[in-house]
DNA sequence: TTAAAAGATTTGTTTGACAAGTTTTGGATA
DNA sequence: TATCCAAAACTTGTCAAACAAATCTTTTAA
C-alpha cells in the first residue's frame, strides 16, 4: 500500500480548472452570503456534467481522492454527492462506486414529480398545462407515429373495453397507453414534461378511477382518441384528446371534494 | 442544562406516525434493495410536507433532536437536509435553523433548470416543447392581462429600442419582458415550465444576442408581441410570438454551429 | 424603554473509526 | 491452460466526538 494516496490526476486537473475559471467569474461579486462547501461542491458537479468534462456513464473516483482534489472532509463531499443522487445526476451503491446517470430527461424529471405534488396550485392551473402539453403530443402522435406504434396505441384503447370492472387493472393501461401516445411523438423533454403533470395527478385519480361509470367513459375517449390518430387525423385526435381531459379533470375535481370535505 | 436533551414531542410523534404508515405500506414488498439512511430520510421529509404535516414556512426542530426522532446520527440526516436544501424545499443558515420554503412551483423548478440544459437533446425538441408552452402563456396573457400587466409588457417591449447596442442590457430586458407576459398568464405551473425552459437556452442566447442585427428583430418582434396583448388579441399575440420564437431558434442554431465548429 | 454586549444555541466542518457491501486477486481444480 | 471459487483489498454507509462560525437569546447599561 502506497504511504499517501495517490492524486487522481486528471479529475484533479478538472477541479483545478474549474476552480480558476470560477474565481475569473466571481471578481465582480463583492460579498456574497457565504455558501455552503456542500453546495458549491454540487455545482461544480453540475458545472463539470454542463461543459461536458463528465459525461453521462461515467465513474467517479472514490470519495478520498475527491476530497483531496476538492480539498475537503469527507461530510461536506458527501452531502453533495447525495444530493445529486437524490435529483437522479449520479448513483452509488455500497462498496461500489459514483457513477454518472444516463441523464436522460425522464430520469432527470422523475424528482419533480414529488415537487409539483407538494405545491397545493390550483387543480385547474394543473389541468391547463396539462392539456396544453398533451394535447400537443397527442397531435405529434397523429403526424409521426409508426404504423407499430398506431398499432399499439390502438390496442391499449380496446384492451380497456374487457377492464371496467376493474380499477387497478385499468389505471395500468391508462398508464401504458398515455405513454405509447407521448412515444409516438418523439420528443422527449415535452414526453418528460407530461409524465410528470400526470405523476402528479395520479394520487388523486386512484379515488376517482373507482367511481362508477368512470372508466367506460375513460374507454370510449381512449379509442376515440386511438382511431384518430390511426388515421393520422391531428384536428379529431387533439378534440377527442381535449374531450378526454375535461373528463378527467371534473371526474378528479369531484373525487378532492369527495375524499377531503373539511 | 439538561442531563439528557429534551424530547421533540410533537415532531418525534409526526415521525413516529409516518413510520407506522410507512411500515404498514411496506408489507407487500419483499426484498427491495436496501436504500441508504439519507434517502429514506429525505422521502420521509417529503411526504410530511405532501400531508400537510409540515408546511411551507415551517421551522424544523434542531439537528439534535432530529436525530432523536428518527433515530440516526448527524451525517445521514444532513445528507438528506442538504439534499433537500438543494432541491429547493428547506433552507438553512449557519446559526440559525431549517425552514421549509416558500414551495413556489418557480422555486422548486428552478434545480431542475440546471438538469436539463446538461441533457443534450435536440434543440428542435427543445423549441417545440418551448413553443407549445411559450405561445398559451402568449395567449393566456392577452385574455386575462390586467391594465397594468399590459402597460409593463408594452413598457418592456418599447424599452428594448434603446438597448440595440447593448446585448447584456437587452438580455436583462428580455427577461423582464419574458417574465412579465408569464405572471400576467396567471398560471404558476406553466410559468415554471416556461421559465425552465428559457433558462436553459440562456447560455447560448448569449453568444445569440452579440450577433449584429439580432437584437433589432427580436425588439420588433417583442412590440408586436405586446401590441397585439394590449388590444387583447390572443391570436395575432400568438402568431407574433410563433413568428419571434422561430427568430430566436433560428439564430440559436446559428449561434451554437459558430461556438462549436468542432 | 431602548440599545448594545455577553452568553447560549445551532449549523458548518474536520477527524477518526467501524460496519456492510463490492471488486479484485490469487489459487485450486478440471 | 482455462474456469471457477474463496479470500483479501477496497469502497460506500454509518456512527461518534470535537471545534469553528454564525445566529439567537438574555442580560445589562444608558
Amino acid at each position: 500500500m502506497t504511504p499517501s494516496p495517490p492524486l487522481p490526476d486528471a479529475f484533479s486537473e478538472l477541479v483545478a480548472a474549474e476552480r480558476r475559471l470560477a474565481q475569473k467569474l466571481d471578481t465582480t461579486a463583492s460579498a456574497p452570503p457565504r455558501r455552503p462547501i456542500s453546495e458549491q461542491v454540487a455545482s461544480r458537479f453540475l458545472a463539470m456534467i454542463k461543459s461536458g468534462n463528465l459525461r453521462a456513464g461515467d465513474r467517479l473516483p472514490t470519495e478520498q481522492q475527491m476530497t483531496i482534489a476538492f480539498g475537503i472532509s469527507r461530510p461536506p463531499l458527501r452531502e453533495a454527492l447525495k444530493a445529486l443522487t437524490l435529483m437522479g445526476v449520479v448513483e452509488s451503491r455500497q462498496g461500489g462506486r459514483y457513477t454518472v446517470t444516463d441523464l436522460s430527461p425522464s430520469r432527470l424529471v422523475a424528482p419533480f414529480n414529488v415537487m409539483l405534488s407538494i405545491s397545493d396550485y390550483d387543480v385547474h392551473e394543473h389541468f391547463e398545462a396539462r392539456a396544453i402539453v398533451e394535447l400537443k403530443l397527442i397531435s405529434l402522435a397523429a403526424e409521426r407515429a409508426s404504423p407499430d406504434q398506431r398499432k399499439r396505441i390502438v390496442q391499449h384503447a380496446v384492451d380497456g373495453r374487457a377492464l371496467t370492472d376493474d380499477p387497478v387493472a385499468f389505471r395500468l393501461l391508462d398508464f401504458e397507453f398515455h405513454q405509447a401516445l407521448y412515444d409516438a411523438a418523439s420528443n422527449r423533454l415535452l414526453s418528460a414534461l407530461a409524465q410528470a403533470l400526470y405523476d402528479v395527478a395520479l394520487d388523486v385519480r386512484r379515488v376517482a378511477s373507482s367511481l362508477p361509470g368512470i372508466i367506460e367513459t375513460s374507454v370510449g375517449q381512449h379509442i376515440e382518441i386511438a382511431e384518430a390518430v390511426m388515421l393520422g387525423d391531428a384536428a379529431a385526435a387533439v378534440a377527442a384528446g381535449r374531450r378526454h381531459l375535461e373528463h378527467v379533470r371534473d371526474t378528479t375535481i369531484l373525487a378532492m371534494a369527495a375524499a377531503a370535505p373539511r
